[in-house]
RNA sequence: GGAGGGGUGCCGGAGUGGUUAAUCGGAACAGUCUGUAAAACUGUCGCCCUGACGGGCUACGCAGGUUCGAACCCUGCCCCCUCCA
């Protein structure tokens, strides 16, 4: 079958371990594994209460993905368990529990984007309730008893709760120790996930070592920052691009990047060797480089993995054309306006504008333009096939239609 | 079992009887500028009528009440949260 790659250049390891990585635990054991000439097993979990992927969780999907070309299998596990416990974030501790319809179509969606960047037939698909469906109390009691609790609290974040007064439930001490058990379960080599998982691989590891297993390596991949260019990217902030969104979407979020982060894009998210990298860094500080012209690179780079290189042509296309040119786009959306009827409330009825007081705050504000003339007041006269401008770019084609 | 805090506009969060469609921040939208859907700056940001001036209506968990007048006071109900044991 597939060939293991067990020979490396130097550049070749430091682009597989380093690029992108923010911890390995062991580096040296992880070499050696590789080397080996074992396939390895990746581990990789996902929580079916939260099923969409950004580019943030995109870093590591990424490096799975050079893990499978050089010969290794990821193994995906959908957390049905552990989602009913939610991962201790301070933030939320009780988080309702997920009918199994629910969970199911939860897991469908996110295999779906998870495969836009993990190969399919390089991975194999676990479910907890495989193991934990069959557990019993003795079973929990068998588990926990291997840990105590100053174990569990030296874990930052319930160490901060517990100084703090703040509550901690006993299912979240919980968390750990069914996420390290599934490494048990399936035998795992290595696992895959954010910083923020040390403390949960490290569990694993140590349960693993416990059962006479060799202990997993923990491998961690950097933080990206989100939109707004401070703050870690994340649904519930807001400031993310999902892996899911429409070619023209992404592509026009990462235009909006702050400049600042275009390197650290580039850096996690794409195949940029490392010494173009520094170069590029240097125009830009030198300001020799736009960070227009790399934005753009970057966003065709990144429209090109998720959505291919056609779509990655057309988004560009359309953003030159739609907001640095202000021209219309391609396809303008037409809107059917019965004879002498008052525009405004045409495009209140097909939802360009939200009321009628939004439409008449942005006359004023002189946004809105009717075959590129700018409408002064409320009276607007326009004809068949007219073009209606409201701001930069949203367009609407009037459609003049007998009846209803 | 005991003690206490709170539910306000898309979100966060002020306001504790009139001058409050409701300070402020964020998001969003618009305008200016620009190398960019960056940054910066300015403005808008409940709904309806009006070209505009202006006017009307609805809103501060829910339901009542007190008052000339309530997000703010009272009563009941619902819901969140914290601490002690």
């Amino acid at each position: 079958m597939d060939k293991i790659k067990t020979d490396f250049t130097d550049k070749e390891l430091r682009y597989l371990l380093k690029r992108g990585v923010s911890e390995i635990i062991v580096e040296q054991e992880l070499v050696q594994l590789l080397k080996s000439g074992k396939k390895l097993r990746l581990k990789e979990g996902f929580d079916p209460s939260t099923p969409d992927i950004h580019l943030g969780h995109m870093v590591g999907l990424r490096k799975l993905r050079q893990f499978q070309e050089i010969g290794h299998q990821v193994v995906l596990i959908v957390g049905d368990w552990t989602a009913q416990i939610g991962d201790p974030s301070g933030a939320s501790i009780t988080r309702p529990m997920l009918s199994a319809e629910q969970v199911k179509e939860n897991a469908d969606t996110y295999m779906r984007q998870f495969f836009k960047v993990v190969d399919r037939a390089k991975t194999e698909v676990r479910w907890q309730s495989e193991w934990f469906g069959k557990f019993s109390l003795a079973d929990v009691i068998r588990l926990t008893s291997k840990f105590t609790v100053a174990q569990m609290l030296a874990r930052e974040d319930f160490n901060n709760r517990f100084h703090a007064n703040k509550p901690i439930a006993v299912t979240e001490l919980l968390y750990p120790m069914l996420q390290g058990y599934d490494s048990v379960m399936i035998q795992a080599d290595v696992e895959f996930g954010g910083q923020d998982q040390k403390f949960n691989f490290l569990v694993g590891r140590e349960l693993q070592a416990m059962i006479g297993q060799k202990p997993q390596q923990c491998f961690m991949t950097g933080l990206l920052v989100g939109l707004d260019g401070v703050q870690k990217m994340s649904k519930s902030l807001g400031n993310y691009i999902g892996v899911d969104e429409p070619p023209h979407e992404i592509y026009g979020k990462v235009m909006s990047l702050s400049d600042s982060t275009l390197i650290r894009y580039f850096d996690l998210l794409t195949d940029v060797p490392d010494e173009e990298l520094a170069e590029l860094n240097r125009e830009l500080a030198g300001g020799k480089t736009n960070p227009m012209e790399l934005k753009k690179r970057l966003a065709r780079d990144l429209v090109t993995q998720l959505h291919g290189a056609d779509a990655a042509a057309q988004a560009n296309y359309h953003f030159t054309r739609v907001f640095q040119k202000r021209e219309m786009p391609e396809e303008v959306e037409e809107i059917k306006v019965n004879p002498g009827e008052d525009i405004r409330d045409a495009l209140v009825k097909a939802g360009m504008v939200k009321s009628k007081s939004e439409i008449n705050r942005l006359i004023q504000q002189g946004a809105v333009s009717i075959d590129g003339a700018k409408i002064e007041s409320a009276i607007m006269s326009y004809r068949d096939g007219s073009i209606v401008k409201i701001g930069k770019h949203r367009f609407v084609k009037v459609v003049i239609t007998e009846g209803d």
